[in-house]
DNA sequence: ATAAGTATCTTGGTACGCCATAATACGGCT
DNA sequence: AGCCGTATTATGGCGTACCAAGATACTTAT
């Protein structure tokens, strides 16, 4: 066991990742960012060809994001990239209202300093990321507060949730953040969060996160209604 | 159409169920109900013979039950079944505690009698079992109780959630049900949800719902912690 | 007895082939 | 010309066989 630990110490780190695992992602990503759009077909012999992968793979990769709601799987036709229903999405969302405010009132009943100030750190990268117009950058540094969130009171589990469901209205998000002032309101709202974590105020917390989700929901509907046309 | 109306009725309803799915449901089923055990091994090629189809199958099953957290993957060994830490355990119970109580909650602003009618009618079905001490009963119709929670306010996706995050403790289910007093106690705790929603009480729901899982999740930890040795 | 080499087990991954079904194209018949 | 039945194609569902590589157990030679 000595043996153990010395050996970590200098264990080369490889990559570990196997085919299936860069394949999920691949296409994951894929869908996530629109390069396969809702309703899309999801024929296994070019993805093969696409990923250059064996069909054995892609399958694997594609019962995998059936289970993350990522794809659906026809009757008697396939696979296609899942359609994104708005009551679905308002569920989801008022899911994550849930699972966030409790994280939030977890963080401020924990009593520790370090929370709000990691916190307040990932608040300014999405700021300037707003600044800079780089949409990308805020998405993943809202991840990142929410993972934080999550990940200061040890709620893995409740973070894999929110992540899994998230993935799915991860085009709405990418559209509620573009909207008029979300740049502004948006960071204002998470601050909320973060000063009644510091103040210690769990029920504000809790309801700071809810409203936050809230706004993002009713944004999302409303973007969604209007360009119900365009779907 | 009118044909199809008549179609309808006489339609041979085929299984339409694919191989994948049978053998999914039948490996979920043999680790949830206790036939593979925490920590055991999941050979492929046993599987195969044991189960009487092709590794194609075996492999998207045993992703697919990956995804869902009930399998685990080692690298370079293989698949075992997961095992359950106390502290994931509590945690999926808290998640619980938050969407039910959520759903209750709805359920009391629903403001609809046959919403508590038809819990009612699934409580007694719980009570009948535990005097039958037919504990599958128990489970089955306690999951009834809350698809109904959850159903009757058109909240699919968090039943999903829950239902998902269910499999994994189901064992633990089983041990905190077969408690004493749990036959007495559990019924009255779930009668308490239900008047709540019945007066239309929102925040007293999501509290009865809360305290029962909570409770639950009690016992749970006392289990598992008695019984680590066992494990 | 021990270290080195070897065989075995098992997964990761690939390639290929077969069958069933749904959709489409085609071609013959009236 | 128009319709109906058939052939073809596309595709998923499923199976088999095979190889490579890592882990583990087992020999064997010194």
């Amino acid at each position: 066991m000595n043996d153990d630990l010395r050996g970590a110490a200098i264990r080369v780190e490889r990559p570990a990742k196997t085919l299936r695992e860069l394949a999920l992602d691949k296409v994951r990503e894929a869908i996530v960012n629109g390069y396969f759009r809702p309703g899309d077909r999801l024929v296994e012999r070019d993805l093969c060809a696409q990923l250059g992968v064996s069909r054995t793979i892609v399958r694997e990769v594609l019962r995998h994001l059936e289970s993350e709601g990522l794809v659906a799987n026809l009757p008697n036709k396939g696979p296609i990239v899942a359609l994104l229903d708005l009551g679905e999405a308002k569920q989801i969302y008022e899911i994550r209202g849930a699972l966030e405010g409790m994280a939030a009132r977890l963080c401020a009943e924990q009593g520790n300093p370090a929370i709000a100030d990691a916190l307040d750190k990932s608040l300014q990268d999405i700021r300037n990321s707003y600044q800079d117009r780089d949409m990308p950058g805020v998405l993943a540094h809202t991840s990142s507060f929410y993972q934080t969130l999550f990940s200061m009171v040890d709620r893995h589990v409740a973070w894999g949730v929110v992540n899994l469901l998230t993935v799915r209205i991860n085009h709405l998000r990418s559209m509620t953040i573009k909207t008029e002032n979300r740049g502004v309101q948006g960071p204002a709202q998470m601050a909320r969060i973060v000063d009644a974590i510091r103040r210690g105020d769990g029920p504000g917390a809790y309801q700071a996160a809810m409203d936050h989700v809230a706004s993002a929901s009713a944004i999302a509907e409303a973007v969604l209604s209007g360009q119900q046309s365009i779907d």
